[in-house]
DNA sequence: TGTAGCATGTAAGCCGTTACATGATTGA
DNA sequence: TCAATCATGTAACGGCTTACATGCTACA
C-alpha cells in the first residue's frame, strides 16, 4: 500500500515535465501529503522502498554524478503507472481505516486521573490540531483550483473538514469534564 | 502503549467484582473499544502481550482447571494500576494520532481512473461507514449514563462525532465529483 | 568555520499480523 | 454428530522506526 502511495507521488510529478525525485525530495512531498491521511515513511523507508520498485520496474532511476557524489532521480515507469491503475480500479476490499489516537485511548481512562488534568490533556491536543490544520490549510492553498490537482484538493479539504469536526468535539468534551467531572 | 490500553480495560473490568477476564475475553473488550480508536490486537498479541505484564507484575493471573483444561483468569495488580495511573499523569508527549485512510489515498489518484470509479468507492465507504457507525452507536447505548463509565461514554461519542463528520465530507465530495469529475 | 540542508544508505529491533496447531464445550 | 464458540498458544514474517554512518554544498 505505501508502495501505491509513493508510486502516485511519482505520478504526480510525472505530470510537470521534470527530470525526476530524489529519495529526500519525495520524502518532502511525502510530508506534505501522504502525512495526513495515512504516514509519511521514514526517509530509510522511501528508499528501501525505491529499491523495491526499481527491481520490479515501476520505476526508473537516472544517476547524475555531481562532482564525487551521485544522487539519483526517480520516475514513474509505463509499468508502474499502468499498475497504479489496475490497482485502482480493482474492485476495493481495502482494510476500514485506522485511527491510532493517543489521547482518545488517554481519554478512556481518564477516572484514573483528575478532571483536571484530563482538561489540560485535551486543551494540549487542541493546540496541536489547530498547528496540524494551520499545516494542512497552507497544503490546501498551494493547491489552488487547478483541475489536474483537484483531487489531491478535495484530500487536503477532506482532512481540514476532519480537524474541525475534531475541534468541535474535543472542545465539547472539554467543556463536559468541566461540568460534570 | 497498546499494553496500557490492555491494563486500562483490565482496570475496568476490576471496578465491578469480577474473577477477572481471560484473554479471549480481553479480546472480545478490545473489539467493542479500542478498535474504534486504537487497534483491536489480534489474539496472539493480547496473549503475548499478557505475559509480559505478568513478567512484570502488572497483572496477575488465576489459573482454573476446568476438567482437562486449564484457562487463565487476569487481573489488574496494585502495581499495574499505580503504572497506569502514573503513565496517565505525566506530561503527554505522545505522537500526534494517526489515521491510516485507504479511501483518502486512492482519492488521491482519482486522476488515474474513471469519475464514476471514484463514485462508487466513495459510496462502498459510505455503506461500511454506516455500518461502522451502528457498532458504535450499539456500544454508546450499552455504556448508557453511568458515572463509571462516563469517560468511555465520551470516546465512543467521539467516535460518533467522527462518523458524521465522515459521512458529510464524503458525500460532499462525492457530489463534487458527479458534477466537476 | 561551523551549521543547516541536501542526499544516501545499513542494521537492529519493535509491533503487529497471518498461518498454524490444539483441544474443550455448547447447542442445533 | 457437527458446527460454532471458547480458549490458548507458537512461528514466520512484514512494515516501519530509530540509530548509526557518511559526505557534499551553501551560507552566515
Amino acid at each position: 500500500m505505501t508502495s501505491y502511495a509513493l508510486l502516485g507521488l511519482l505520478a504526480f510529478d510525472d505530470m510537470s515535465q521534470t527530470t525526476g525525485l530524489t529519495g529526500y525530495e519525495l520524502k518532502q512531498r511525502a510530508d506534505r501529503t501522504l502525512k495526513f491521511y495515512w504516514t509519511s515513511p521514514a526517509m530509510s523507508q522511501i528508499y528501501t522502498e525505491l529499491d523495491k520498485l526499481l527491481e520490479r520496474d515501476l520505476v526508473h532511476a537516472v544517476e547524475h554524478v555531481e562532482g564525487r557524489r551521485t544522487t539519483r532521480r526517480f520516475r514513474i515507469s509505463d509499468e508502474g503507472r499502468s499498475q497504479v491503475e489496475r490497482w485502482l480500479s480493482a474492485p476495493v476490499d481495502d482494510p476500514f481505516p485506522v485511527l491510532k489516537h493517543p489521547v482518545a485511548l488517554r481519554l478512556l481512562m481518564g477516572h484514573l486521573t483528575s478532571a483536571e488534568h484530563v482538561q489540560e490533556m485535551l486543551e494540549d491536543y487542541l493546540i496541536r490540531l489547530a498547528d496540524r490544520r494551520r499545516e494542512l490549510e497552507a497544503v490546501r492553498e498551494l493547491l489552488g483550483d487547478v483541475e489536474e490537482v483537484r483531487y489531491a484538493a478535495r484530500v487536503a479539504e477532506w482532512g481540514l473538514s476532519y480537524y474541525d469536526s475534531e475541534r468541535e468535539i474535543v472542545e465539547r468534551i472539554r467543556r463536559d469534564v468541566e461540568e460534570r467531572g
